[in-house]
DNA sequence: CCGGTTTGTTGACTCAGGTCAAACCCTTTA
DNA sequence: TAAAGGGTTTGACCTGAGTCAACAAACCGG
């Protein structure tokens, strides 16, 4: 749990433009690299937080690929989300102050740690980060209602493909390769987020390669 | 859709510690009048908003109870929520300015109509409504997380009862009896919500009488 | 480079929940 | 008061995905 405290400016990240609004003004820009207050690294397998942890901050996906997951006392395991380069995690912080699942780093990763309340402070000032803040949680819920949908209402197959379909859209969108791609994620975590078991995931794949879908 | 002009004030609103924050100076309660712009009413079976119409406000139920929906081409449609009295809804249209799902009345309702634009004028100034704000988007992504579990790891009887479970804890916090319950949504909305068909809702309601367990 | 562990694939069998169909029970409307 | 039309219940049957199990392949630390 040792924040390397590496100081560094949104201004010039080439993520800016996923994780930050956009047209600012130099001056609004200088407010907001005031936001990140160190970066973090988080090695294969180890948690950026976990379940009943202080909410403290949010953190921006600099590198690497995270999942979110939530477990229950009975030993149920669902994960509620896989998180790549640009991407904010810890939403689920705010309500209670403290963080009601765990994020696990499926690959080594760096983060941008950006404390809540400076957040909201400066937010407060810049309309723009204001509108962001709000346009990615309205983001993620909007994308929780689609989850439901896969979860409620459709085929293992058709599942699949859609989880495949979204991965490789947001893959696109960060400009890597659309003919290959690579997942971080077991089977087992696949099958997790899907409502599915890992028998059925890895039947699915085989049965896509063999209809040449894939 | 003629919103019935009633200009009204939250500060003395009974539902005002179920949509509101808590602990305002005088001045700042003020301030949160300004909010709601009117009240509206909505009849049994009529929408709030629909899909892609174009995003303005949340609205604060005040009377009556609501589900959402997501209908998709292929003719799915999945229940995302129900939402009664004191609940926030329209979170779903900040992302894209337009709603990306349809709020429908379950029975006759009224709702507090507060334009999107005035809300973050006023989080703007009002440092608890921000937090308010915040917090209650961070509690509908932890919501839904939770029907993600349901929905991907429990079984049928499992969804029905933490369905119901939840239903009672709602109602009664806003002081309705906890030994009777109404049910205003259908099997078929219940199914729909919980990833289960009507018939599979309707027998798992029969087991629970027969077992004595309702 | 080897032995052990974790991850993935595939097969055979089972079962929870889906499907189809019939009958029933309320409201609502004429 | 009757007919119509949702919504609900229940039964019989079917199927997609879960379970259990064996094996293969990839990965890792010594």
């Amino acid at each position: 749990m040792n924040p390397q405290a590496i100081k560094v400016a949104c201004s010039n990240c080439n993520l800016r433009e996923l994780c930050m609004p956009m047209g600012l003004s130099d001056q609004d820009l200088n407010r907001l690299d005031d936001l990140v207050a160190v970066r973090r690294k988080v090695k294969r397998g180890d948690t950026l937080f976990t379940n009943g942890e202080k909410f403290t901050s949010l953190y921006a996906i600099r590198t690497g690929f995270f999942k979110t997951c939530l477990a229950t006392e009975d030993g149920r395991d669902q994960v509620t989300g896989f998180q790549m380069a640009g991407e904010i995690i810890g939403l689920d912080g705010i309500v209670n102050d403290q963080h009601s699942c765990d994020a696990i780093a499926l690959e080594d990763a760096e983060v941008c740690v950006m404390p809540f309340d400076r957040i909201e402070e400066i937010s407060r000032e810049v309309t723009a980060l204001q509108h962001h803040v709000h346009k990615i949680m309205s983001r993620e819920i909007v994308r929780e209602h689609g989850v439901m949908l896969l979860l409620g209402s459709m085929r293992a197959e058709e599942r699949l493909a859609a989880f495949l379909l979204n991965l490789v859209q947001r893959l696109n969108a960060r400009g890597f390769s659309q003919s290959e791609l690579v997942l971080r994620m077991t089977r087992e975590e696949i099958g997790s987020y899907l409502g599915l078991k890992l028998e059925t995931v890895s039947r699915t794949f085989s049965k896509f390669v063999e209809d040449g879908t894939l």
